[in-house]
DNA sequence: GATGAATGAGGATTCATTCAT
DNA sequence: GATGAATGAATCCTCATTCAT
């Protein structure tokens, strides 16, 4: 999440750069471990700033309203982790198993272990508070990656190195065990993130 | 919260309100309902209090904080479920999959079709709020009833009916497609709830 | 305080008798002991009835709000406690000295000693929230207390016991050291109750 | 509480509001008659709030609660008073009793008449409730002042100037009528302060 | 008379948001 | 742009008081 807008986000959410390090991105950056830990609404504005180590007006220079900066949160964490599963799912050309026992297994992990899985917890906690913020980012951000993995799983199937279950209807499937792992680690007993496998 | 006034009031139907009153259940279904459609720190005592047709103050009578009334629902609703899954797997004699696909897998559909299996969205957003709360539903019901999935698990290697798979490890796999759904609808899609197959 | 109403004072709070223990006197008591050592407002009337082991609802049978009940207790401390002075003053006809380092300080040791002087405290710090209270119980029964320390000191002048001072004009400075010793103690400090002499 | 603001804003006068504005001075001295009037439950910070002039909130920006409130209440009047009583020990040179009759009563008159001594009925009233700021106060505040008091008295009596009495024991019977004064008067009845001699 | 469940006004406290500097 | 003092709506919780039983 530190990174995300060095990559291309720069405008979307109106942030100026200025060389000494981007305030805004500090400060979602801030919001978002706050958020992750508190909740949406147990996290305070305040305490945002202060571990973004700026004023207590700040935020509001740069998002309008508390909310503003939730949306910004999950922007910023969302959009560069569906881009880069579906980046990783075109990028490989190895047989299906190994590519979901191989490099997608590895990211599974990697997200897990990142904290920016934590961001499902958000989503699942506060967004039916948000309900436009949800639909944008389901219709936009989360429905390309199922698609990518539908496309990976047909293309598998036609390949004849993937059996045509169920998983073609719901290939989010593929991703639950790291949602999985993230919850049940959210309800304090961590859970190893095994292979997606067996499906 | 689905039984819990079994000691001595009315049942299911819409009985006259007794003098003593289970006001007491009557706040805890309010409070559910509220705590799931808004989460814990926007569900409002007064609205709870509103929904149950009860003063403002009565909530308090019964609960010494806002923080006991949300244990009382979890309690309310955690306990019976997993009682309700460990009778299920101890009275049924199928062959392992026929009863996974069997009354297993309707029992999954009706709890993600209840309104209870919502409890885990709360504990998954608000859970790690209320630590002791969540060790205590951990240590003393969760691990009661991974035991019971995993020893439904060990009797089906045994018989041959199974094979010996990380499941054994990971028993709470079984249920994750219900969380799955659960944790899948709250971000505003629904997801069918399918079989627990290809275990 | 306890025994308040067993001489006169029946009808006037509207206590009825009973033969097991005047409901009215036991809550009085209770009342009294959780004013002094909450305050009126910090006094809930709930903890009144507990502590009178009576239900929650009795108190208002008996004294129609709260003021009601703080009234009754001050008049069960005030009246005895004067009219006690009163007699004492009357009935002795020892040299003024004398009835004063005898008697008359043995009075005030005990009064002191007694928890009953911390209503001194209460009218200290409730008395002009209550402001009838405080002037009637002036009117009608401090100040016939101070008409006999006064009617006292001028019969001590006149006997040429005592010298003419300034005590005529303020004689409650020879209760004075006993409304020092409760006051001070309540700030936390014991201190000693002297002789009231030197005066 | 007379010179709180010494540091750096207005005097006496209504000088225009400083930028950083003592508002913390401000709230204190609204707070101070608040709680003489109401004593401490019956104050509202509200009422404080409107008292001083700044919104609802403000006053908790510079107290974490009304007890801390409070407590800075009771620092700003207790401190500054025995600091002056015991500066007015030192100062001078008088004959033991000319300086009782003289600069003393004259300290204490003012002490009486001004609003300063109602901290005293707080004190009174409120001080079991607050049990370390009353310890702290006596501690390092009452103390010092008892001490003066008592080295005086030791002057006076090696001196010749006075007699040597229980007064050594309990120099606060010199500040008494002082007591007196306020206690008797926050009763409803004025009575005069008149010299603390016949000591 | 007694009981204790129920009511609801009232007050402490928090925090998103604004704005003068 | 930055700051942080100030605002005030919102919400938890308490408790005097009422009333059905």
């Amino acid at each position: 999440m530190a990174k995300s807008s060095s990559t291309k986000s720069r405008e979307e959410n109106g942030a100026p750069r200025g060389r000494k390090g981007d305030r805004a991105d500090e400060i979602v950056t801030a919001a978002f471990e706050e958020f992750t830990v508190k909740g949406y609404a147990g996290t305070r504005l305040e305490d945002v700033a202060s571990r973004a180590k700026v004023s207590k007006g700040l935020p509001y220079l740069y998002f309008k309203t508390k909310e503003e900066l939730f949306k910004a949160v999950v922007r910023s964490v969302l959009t560069p982790a569906f881009d880069e599963m579906r980046e990783l799912m075109l990028a490989s050309d190895l047989p299906s198993e190994d590519f979901l026992k191989g490099p997608f297994l590895a990211f599974l992990q990697d997200l897990v272990k990142s904290r920016r899985m934590l961001i499902a917890r958000l989503l699942i906690s506060e967004g039916h508070k948000h309900p436009e913020l949800t639909r944008f980012y389901y219709d936009h951000v989360v429905s390309k990656g199922i698609a990518a993995l539908r496309a990976f799983i047909d293309r598998g199937v036609e390949r004849g190195e993937l059996k045509p279950t169920g998983l073609h209807d719901f290939p989010q499937l593929l991703v639950a065990p790291a949602l999985m792992a993230v919850t049940w680690r959210s309800c304090s007993r961590p859970m190893p993130i095994s292979t997606p496998m067996s499906f």
